[in-house]
DNA sequence: ATTATGTTTCAATTATTCCTGAAAGGATTG
DNA sequence: CAATCCTTTCAGGAATAATTGAAACATAAT
């Protein structure tokens, strides 16, 4: 049985997930398992979380893709454990990597390829208008390769961000 | 009817949408409204788009309840029109604003009040997770409210970011 | 006051996403 | 190699979210 601020801190875990664009879920378990010092089998996920054994294997399954748990093995026990990923940059990475991928880029192409098509007469309010939002989000874009492309990287960006805060 | 390039943008505008947590349909009657000189009305926005005046109406609505676009009047004409916010800032940062405070702050507050009634035998590596996620969630959010506060500092924070990349 | 025109609301429908549970699949043990 | 234990898969069901369309509402013109 988990305290109340156990079960507080997973369920808005789980909130965060979703802004993340993973599942409640997912998100919870990864949660549990950051609270967890041992290793945790399926069947104690499932039961703590009352979540389904189908549902919880499938996200172990994913939130173990995306690096954010690693499966261990006890000896001696033929069920399968589950640990968080040390390391909490790591799955905020590869999250935000995938994302952006498959919704940010696509955008930020399509507006740069209407503003290469567009006929010259194209009118100066709408063109001012595309402009000044294609130098956002390039620059967001440039910004989150940046953050994205190496763990040294990102740090030191955080650093940045830290020290004008 | 709408040029190939601007069908695309409009669309992929929509799923870049998703990714803020705003509907298609809203976000792409506000890429629309972007790609439009002149002030536009409902009818027009519900034909060109194939989404339902219904829709539009609620859409517009709360775009408008955003600050993302305003309505307008052309004299002698019952109908209202509408035009996009011409900074494409305020409808960014109402948005993040939003969200932040919806789904960020409740998962920081849940882990600060977690770390603080957790018992002092605490596990020694559930409490040096917590603390680096935690220290991660902070500055987010400390680096997020800078960011929000005004334009100007959200300027300068971009102007930073873009001299690091 | 009535009609005509345009907007908003909201119950019902449709689409999408998430979750379950039972069956199939693997692996280990006796 | 059969029995046991655990995991995975996936079709169906449940829950959520988005959208429609028709009725109610509002306003201006006649």
């Amino acid at each position: 049985m988990l305290s109340e601020e156990y079960s507080r801190f997973i369920e808005s875990w789980g909130s965060l997930g979703v802004f993340w664009g993973i599942n409640r879920s997912m998100a919870r378990i990864h949660a549990f398992l950051m609270l967890s010092e041992q290793p945790v089998d399926l069947d104690t996920i499932s039961d703590t979380l009352n979540i389904s054994r189908g549902n919880a294997s499938m996200s172990l399954k994913e939130l173990r893709s995306w690096g954010a748990i690693q499966r261990v093995h006890a000896s001696g026990d033929r069920r399968d454990f589950y640990i968080v990923e040390q390391d909490a940059w790591r799955m905020l990475f590869k999250i935000a990597k995938g994302r952006k991928e498959r919704e940010f880029n696509p955008a930020l192409y399509a507006l740069r390829d209407l503003m290469s098509e567009a006929d010259t007469e194209q009118q100066a309010q709408v063109n001012a208008r595309l402009t000044q939002m294609e130098e956002i989000l390039s620059t967001v874009h440039a910004v989150m390769n940046k953050a994205l492309e190496s763990e040294k990287s990102s740090k030191r960006m955080f650093d940045i961000l830290k020290n004008f805060v």
